[in-house]
DNA sequence: AGCGTGATGGTCT
DNA sequence: GACCATCACGCTA
C-alpha cells in the first residue's frame, strides 16, 4: 500500500509540469513552524511548463532573481509576492535549468484548522473561505519569502507527503488570470479535484 | 450571486 | 513607472 504518509522523494518531482500537477491532486502539504504542524490536501494545481509556455515567468528561460528557483532542479519551493501583498507557493518540477513549476491554488485543511484560523483574519466564516486560492492558502500556512527556493525533499518546515488511497475525478481547465499568455492562454493546464469545495474560484 | 474597487509593494525595463 | 499566476468587502439585486 502506498498510504504511509511518506515524504515524496527527489524522483517524484523529475516530470514536467503537466504530470506532476495532476499527481499533486491529492498529497499533502506538511508545514511546522513555532512548534506546531498544519496539514492540508492539495485539490487545485497548475502547470507552468518551461520556456516556451508564454504564461510562465520563466518564459523564454527569463532568469531574475526572483525567477531563479524555477531553474533548479525538481523539489524545490518557488514562493513569490503577487500584488504587493500575497504570497503564491509553486512546487518546482522537472530537471535543473528546466524551469518547470506547478502553483498550488487550492488546499483542504487536514490538521491544524485552529492554527489556520489564526492565520487567516476575515469575515467569512465559511471554512472553505480560509485555503481555496493561492493567496488565501499561503497565509494559511504562514508561508513567505524565507521558505523561497527551500529543498522540499529535505526541509522540515515545508514539505509534501503522500497522501491516502481515496479514489477521486480530475477536471481541467484554462489557468486562470494569465490573459497575457496569447495562445498559452486556453491551455488546459489547470486541474483539481472534482466537486470539491476548497477549489479556488 | 455577481460586479466594482481599493489595497499595496517587489521586480524589471 | 507599469505590471502583476490576488483578495476582501461593500454595493446592487
Amino acid at each position: 500500500m502506498r498510504c504511509g504518509n511518506l515524504r515524496l522523494k527527489q524522483e517524484f518531482y523529475h516530470k514536467d509540469a503537466v504530470q506532476a500537477a495532476k499527481d499533486l491532486l491529492g498529497k499533502i502539504i506538511v508545514r511546522k513552524y513555532d512548534g506546531k504542524t498544519i496539514k492540508v490536501k492539495i485539490v487545485d494545481t497548475e502547470a507552468y511548463c518551461g520556456a516556451e509556455d508564454k504564461a510562465s515567468h520563466a518564459h523564454n528561460n527569463k532568469k531574475t532573481k526572483r525567477t531563479a528557483p524555477m531553474f533548479k532542479v525538481g523539489g524545490h519551493a518557488y514562493i513569490y509576492l503577487i500584488y504587493g501583498m500575497y504570497y503564491c507557493l509553486n512546487v518546482v518540477t522537472a530537471a535543473e535549468n528546466n524551469p518547470h513549476a506547478v502553483l498550488i491554488r487550492g488546499v483542504e485543511p487536514l490538521e491544524g484548522l485552529n492554527y489556520i484560523q489564526e492565520n487567516r483574519q476575515i469575515k467569512s466564516s465559511k471554512i472553505e473561505d480560509l485555503t481555496n486560492g493561492p493567496g488565501k492558502l499561503s497565509q494559511a500556512l504562514k508561508i513567505d519569502k524565507s521558505l523561497d527556493g527551500c529543498n522540499l525533499v529535505e526541509n522540515s518546515s515545508l514539505y509534501i507527503i503522500d497522501g491516502g488511497t481515496e479514489e477521486f475525478e480530475i477536471e481541467s481547465s484554462p489557468r486562470i488570470n494569465i490573459d497575457y499568455a496569447e495562445d498559452y492562454k486556453d491551455k488546459k493546464w489547470r486541474f483539481f479535484i472534482k466537486n470539491n469545495k476548497y477549489v479556488s474560484k
